[in-house]
DNA sequence: CAAGCACCGTGACATGATCACCGGACAATC
DNA sequence: GATTGTCCGGTGATCATGTCACGGTGCTTG
């Protein structure tokens, strides 16, 4: 059972080396306290109305983190990766106003859920989770310091190659809607399609039905630059 | 002396009242370990490549913190009201990469500048100043996604009139040029100008140089709606 | 008072957002 | 295999915003 317990953590771990130094009573009561969980892609981690109860800690997938406007258009604020909190959930446990952002998972996600009380008591007790916790948070405010920065001052094309090079798989193929994209960027589908457009003229890319192939990504990347 | 210390704290408590519920051991700390400062209006509190060495905890004044383009263009990201942490400088103390924002005093800045070390160590004994931390925390990032939210999805008219109502003083002057006020917004400065233009036309405002005068405070409030 | 500078106004143009609409691709069903 | 509905993508018109290149005006300083 402990075993069992132990090897959930593990996956953290890797992707966080701190966290395996933790010390031995931090380490026993993490590996106590804490459920381990696996969501299907797509789930809706929080939203704005519900509150999900406790701190997650991901080790594998991704989960993107997005605000809705009132007319329904999004923008993703910053995804969290393996190794990382998603402190979005601390903004709910803390009572904050309503709160219109919301999470889903992009691929299959698993890592241990925290219950608000054993968090608190790891932060008390362990310096290395301490260090663990302001490092994700530091993490989480960068990137979301960047997307402000590149919705104020970059033009669409940049953030939309920077997007493709972010989504391709392994033979450089991405597999989303023009309307996908744009919500990514946080723009309209119209805007996504011209763009890719003039990337085909230029023989960056290759476009087809819920899909683009990326050609040359040396290409897309020096549009980034 | 100790009083003397203790006096520091009091604007903080004010702001932030479970500050004054501080434990006995903890608030004795903070009030030993925490050296006041005051710093004059536009001050840069920390800039881009500079760190600054400690955790500022204020308690009168207003700090800006913006990001910065390469081409020198600029958008707020949020501000620091009294009361709060300045969380920025734990991303420097986390040694993190390069990071491209700035923060500014708006006006004097008055409150307290914690080392690291005491911090910790009052994130350890304290579960009073936890909370106070991680509160500080979810508010600076509701900002920020909110901001996010603004720049992606609201039309520069609307986050014009909200800009002026906030920099406002008792008699609804807004002391700023329009260069002032397209920073604020992340815009340039001749947008602002014809977007004030329609404001006079409408009777909303009156521009002179240097500053707007608020005509029709319920005026702006609604076009905000 | 002359020069310099900060502040503001303006027209022309490029880019992005919005709206309305269309046609093709795909899946499910009969 | 034909029919139907839905999702996906293309297109033109129009408006909002950003960019560039000026020019003017009032304040300040020598």
């Amino acid at each position: 059972m402990a075993g069992e317990t132990h090897l959930q953590l593990d996956g953290l771990e890797e992707h966080y080396p701190p966290l395996a130094r933790l010390e031995e009573l931090a380490h026993s009561m993490l590996a106590d306290k804490a459920m381990a969980f696996v969501m299907p892609k797509g789930t809706e981690v929080f939203a704005p109305g519900q509150s999900c109860r406790g701190y997650l800690l991901l080790s594998h997938g991704v989960v993107r983190v997005q605000s809705v406007s009132k007319e329904g258009r999004e923008a993703v604020l910053y995804r969290v990766q393996p190794g990382q909190i998603c402190i979005q959930t601390s903004l709910n446990l803390l009572g904050e106003e309503t709160y219109s952002a919301e999470a889903i998972a992009e691929a299959e996600i698993r890592g241990v859920l925290l219950d608000p009380m054993t968090f608190d008591h790891l932060l008390e007790l362990s310096p290395v989770f301490r260090r663990f916790v302001f490092s994700s948070i530091a993490h989480r405010l960068k990137e979301i310091t960047q997307t402000v920065e590149r919705i104020a001052f970059e033009p669409i094309e940049v953030r939309l190659a920077d997007a493709l090079l972010i989504r391709q798989d392994d033979n450089g193929l991405v597999t989303a809607t023009h309307m996908d994209l744009a919500r990514d960027l946080g723009t309209a589908r119209e805007v996504v399609s011209r763009h890719l457009d003039r990337m085909v003229q230029k023989g960056l890319v290759k476009t087809s039905r819920g899909a683009v192939q990326i050609l040359d990504v040396e290409g897309l990347a020096r549009l980034i630059r």
